[in-house]
DNA sequence: CCTTTACGATTACGCTTGTAATCTGAACGG
DNA sequence: CCGTTCAGATTACAAGCGTAATCGTAAAGG
């Protein structure tokens, strides 16, 4: 085939991971590389999916970039291509800069009037502070 | 009508809300009641819609029961249903859930270390935390 | 060898989203 | 009264997504 004419076809991962596949990726992030039937028994019990889905999404995050696989015997093992911390990062500024107009204390405001923050959070939050400061 | 037979017919706003209604919802947010018209100078400008695609997200959110209508002479005047801030507790809740177990702490971690975090909001978010404390 | 099986690949299909054109009916100008 | 215009409503349509069945083929076992 070859002759997709997508936008980025021979770079690392840009285009966006949907909701489906992201558990995928937690399953990867978690562990690998992994083989698709690997991947099913962790996710396909946590999500109620068939074997098929999880092929369809471990092609689609391999067309997308997000994933690499190694030929292992006739299957394929898969491994990340783009790291948990990247992701998690790029998905953060989304949230903060569509909702708070890039700024965190907005966000973190709200997360603590929604008294969604524990006890714990907010200790732990006070040493990163500490840390940060010096 | 009233005969929607969504599985929340008589709720407020549950149903998800897209990117590009969000837009739509932030106009409104900002000012309200708005008629189509002023919803696009807005947002038509910032975003480069066309009257037509604003008029099919305020219809979209209304079916979603995200905004009211008022007549108003031949017209409608769109009012939000519901609050920004439950929205935007309601996205920052999901996101904190999805990708750090649900805990507060970590995503503040990740946007310090990705210095996403001014100065100011370092600050801003001590103080609450000493609000918090009391 | 030939059949079963276990993979990845291909195809499917309904739903939502983004973006918009067209239709329809009421108001307003003459 | 009648045509123009300006609302909302209806329809459209391609892309992405969630979910999956089917296909083709290579391995493995008898």
């Amino acid at each position: 085939m070859v002759s997709r004419a997508g936008p980025e076809a021979t770079e690392g991962g840009t285009e966006r991971i949907s909701d489906a596949e992201h558990a995928v990726m937690e399953a990867l992030w978690k562990r690998s590389p992994q083989s698709a039937a690997e991947v099913c028994d962790t996710v396909c019990q946590e999500r109620g999916w068939s074997m098929p889905t999880v092929k369809t999404l471990l092609s689609r995050l391999v067309q997308k970039g997000a994933l690499a696989t190694t030929p292992d015997g006739r299957r394929f093992l898969y491994t990340p291509l783009i790291a948990r911390s990247a992701y998690v990062g790029g998905e953060s500024k989304r949230l903060v800069e569509r909702l708070f107009g890039g700024r965190a204390a907005p966000l973190f405001a709200h997360l603590a009037q929604a008294e969604a923050l524990s006890e714990d959070d907010i200790a732990e939050i006070e040493r990163l502070l500490q840390e940060m400061k010096k």
